[in-house]
DNA sequence: CGTTCCCTTGAGTAGTTTCAATACTTGTGG
DNA sequence: CCACAAGTATTGAAACTACTCAAGGGAACG
């Protein structure tokens, strides 16, 4: 994992957990040779507002990223973004996105312009293919957001999110023994979970108490993991982790 | 529209209203040369589990499909999906499925291999992109869907669907005056809105008696659409119709 | 003409929101 | 170093929304 980062450092996080060990040495350059120029943001900034045309995409190097949408007045969170996300790929395809993309905290992220990836598509079908299921991994997080919307309550809502965080950490090499740091505030979290930041505040309250999590100024700590991942009914699966579902025998070309 | 499915009887509504247009000629032929089995369904059956490894993909010809998660004996809708949605194309870069793909009603369905898919996506960077675009499609409405669940409550959440769905129908040429004919029961209703059957069964005498929307049976009846579109506040630039964010514009390659 | 599926209604309980008020934390300037 | 301000977190009480359990009504299909 060091290795992918000194080899290609803005981009070494792409896939990693996932499909990265499918790419070809020659193709973690290309992807790495996407990204040109780069960009540090402090504090909540909006990298790629809802409508507007766009002719570039973001690979978020470091920090996190929240994609919003605001509707009267209010803003609601519809997915968050890691280190290694090709953040708005599908601006590539869609031109012009439905939904704001937002930094919280500090952030470092890449351009590339869709020119360049216009080339890869015409020369590399199979790296293609990859770029494409990255955005299909992201509609996939979207189906269970909404499943568990549906399914859950407050507290297991806000702890499915810290399950789902915590494994794409992992993937990127970002955990933490014990729980991860992050970002976020109760009242982002709030707008993950549909509810209010007074009511998350309570649901946090409660998993407090039971023991189950302990979310402070960003810093989540997690006494028992699996028995957090049990309360909040995570099944990683939908994540599309290496060998979860079978995918590293069905796309791989190489053995690391 | 009479014209394109007479010419592409099997995908002649597949981007209809989005970026069909930005199809050649030659490009429709093949999209139309990719589906060459047909199947048709009576009443509830799964097309595609969970899971399941697979090596085609499902053109959606006739009725409507329900993108479904089961967790801890219920089931969950994520997703509706209608005539000339390419329903799992994502299953090309997936390969497995995180959900299932159920029937409702009468259905029919054409289906494609895998190896069709991959030979346009050496074949035809251009027409690569659309296909990559309508999957893109898919994530966009999964984004509102989690908007409106984290927004709205039952009675605005049932209205935000049936003005999607009229919408997107409205798209390939099945809209109504006055409403819209579906499939779909309380139950489902229930399980697209997160609520309780019975819980549905109230959000929907409340549409009723405020004159919004009468569902019976699956026939959908609104005296004025306008009016139920603002009480959900439904503002359809999400799905990317034509012209809307000026998409024509962009990937256009033709006027009709 | 009865079964089955779908829809409807009532009452009590649990979860969530709102409004209002109070603390804690962090960073800044005096 | 302290005081202050701004942002963040916490608590209480009343009103609203949704869920569960239980029962009953209606339409479609054989």
């Amino acid at each position: 994992m060091a290795d992918e980062l000194d080899l290609y450092p803005k981009t070494g996080r792409f896939l990693e957990g996932r499909l990265r060990d499918a790419m070809s040495e020659e193709e973690k350059a290309t992807v790495e040779s996407l990204v040109e120029e780069t960009a540090e943001f402090e504090s909540p900034e909006v990298i790629l507002e809802r409508g507007v045309l766009c002719n570039r995409s973001t690979m978020l190097i470091e920090g996190f990223v929240l994609r919003t949408i605001n509707s009267g007045e209010k803003r609601y969170v519809v997915g968050v973004q890691v280190p290694g996300d090709f953040v708005d790929l599908h601006a590539f395809a869609l031109k012009r996105l439905d939904h704001n993309l937002v930094t919280i905290g500090k952030a470092k992220v890449g351009f590339t312009t869709h020119d360049r990836i216009k080339d890869v598509m015409s020369d590399n079908p199979h790296l293609a293919r990859l770029l494409w299921f990255s955005t299909l991994l992201d509609a996939a997080i979207h189906r269970e957001w909404i499943m568990k919307l549906e399914q859950l309550r407050a507290p297991k809502r806000v702890a499915h999110v810290f399950c789902e965080i915590w494994q794409r950490l992992d993937f990127v090499g970002l955990g933490r023994d014990g729980g991860i740091d992050t970002p976020l505030i109760q009242q982002d979290l709030a707008e993950m979970c549909g509810t209010t930041a007074i009511h998350m505040n309570r649901a946090l309250s409660q998993l407090r108490e039971e023991g189950l999590a302990d979310f402070r100024r960003g810093r989540i700590d997690v006494p028992d993991r699996k028995r957090l991942e049990k309360y909040a009914t995570f099944d990683s699966t939908y994540l599309y982790g290496e060998g979860v579902l079978g995918m590293r025998g069905e796309l791989s070309l190489s053995t690391p």
